[in-house]
DNA sequence: TGTTTTTGAGACACCGAAGTCTCATTATGG
DNA sequence: CCATAATGAGACTTCGGTGTCTCAAAAACA
């Protein structure tokens, strides 16, 4: 339990590897060992000396990635004020941690159940808004189509995130305009609407 | 230039062996060789005397999937009629080859660049009717949001897609409903609106 | 500067999947 | 029913990624 707090060094070293883990599995999931720590412009045997092996290393980059998205998220308080205000700000903190997110998108683990700012499978801690409780709040006063079921839009919300991440990406769209060509279509789908 | 027709017992097989990589690699890339063979229901031995190695594989599994996928969504005739209902067409033809559809989705080299109805980077084929060419039919008759890209569209109609079968492989959506919700969510967002 | 920490390069064994081959067994079709 | 086509099981080799270890160089720190 005693925890050295560990070395300036170190956990810069730490850091560089679990971004670049992400970072490139979010790209090809399969990569390499080796080819993960060349994108953390480091040896192999350091990544290794941090962690041991690849389920080790895979499981701390989720955990991170979490960590990651969850203080991005949590920034956008979505439980305070109008549903759609909110969703907006969700929309903009997910696009922010775009890569991040890809990764644990991409994660059959993670992918199974996918509860976003709450830590995982864990049980759900109360005090943290999740999306669901959201989108169930904007159900409730008629923002967000009742017919639909509210997992389902948390998917919708996910994937369309991804596949702007994914238009970035390739330069299919410019990075400015991923948010509002998200938050644009995830309200309105892409049929020209009255009003 | 002298093929042999090929007998009936092998090209079953054949197909056999198309098919079971298509479903077993949509749901885990990176998949064994033997897996896919259990799949087929065919020895490993078998397997490698269709298709030499990997690679081989894989490409007339994308291949095969493409001729799939084409042949269901030729039969939505998406030059006919209104986009609005040509559209519902194609997303309904779509989903029925939901699990070809989901493997072509994952394979990186065909994710870069899709045209649906189209063989492939191949030149497109003036003849047969796109995705692309029917979004821009319904942009240009103001049924669909002008302001965002068609290649946008053509995405997040593949991400739909790809979510809904998703959701229902988990069982999170019925299969009889996957259709109707994708359309709903495609045309109309998850935003309630007036008229 | 001297000491300790941290690192990178390389050698090595290991393991699982890929690919090759043989041979006996089972279908298929005339 | 026989000849041939097709298959499956298994033995074997190859190959690449993984994980371990050593040692000298570089960086951090006091």
């Amino acid at each position: 339990m005693s925890d050295t707090p560990e070395s300036g060094t170190r956990s810069r070293t730490r850091r560089a590897i679990l971004g670049a883990a992400a970072s490139v599995l979010a790209r090809d999931r399969g990569a390499t060992l080796a080819d993960i720590a060349e994108a953390a412009q480091v040896g192999r045997s350091t990544l290794h000396r941090y962690f041991p092996d690849r389920k080790v290393l895979v499981d701390a980059a989720v955990a991170d990635s979490f960590r990651v998205v969850e203080r991005s998220t949590a920034e956008a308080a979505i439980d305070q004020g109008p549903p759609l205000e909110a969703m907006r700000r969700l929309i903009a903190a997910m696009v922010d941690v775009g890569d991040r997110l890809a990764f644990l998108f991409g994660d059959p683990r993670v992918l199974e159940e996918a509860g976003c700012s709450e830590p995982d499978p864990f049980e759900p801690d109360p005090s943290v808004p999740t999306t669901i409780g959201l989108i169930e709040r904007g159900q409730a006063e008629g923002v967000f189509d009742p017919e639909l079921g509210a997992e389902w839009i948390q998917q919708v919300l996910w994937a369309l995130v991804y596949t702007g991440w994914e238009a970035a990406e390739k330069g299919q769209l410019p990075r400015h305009g991923v948010t509002s060509t998200v938050i644009r279509t995830f309200e309105n789908g892409v049929v020209t609407r009255k009003r």
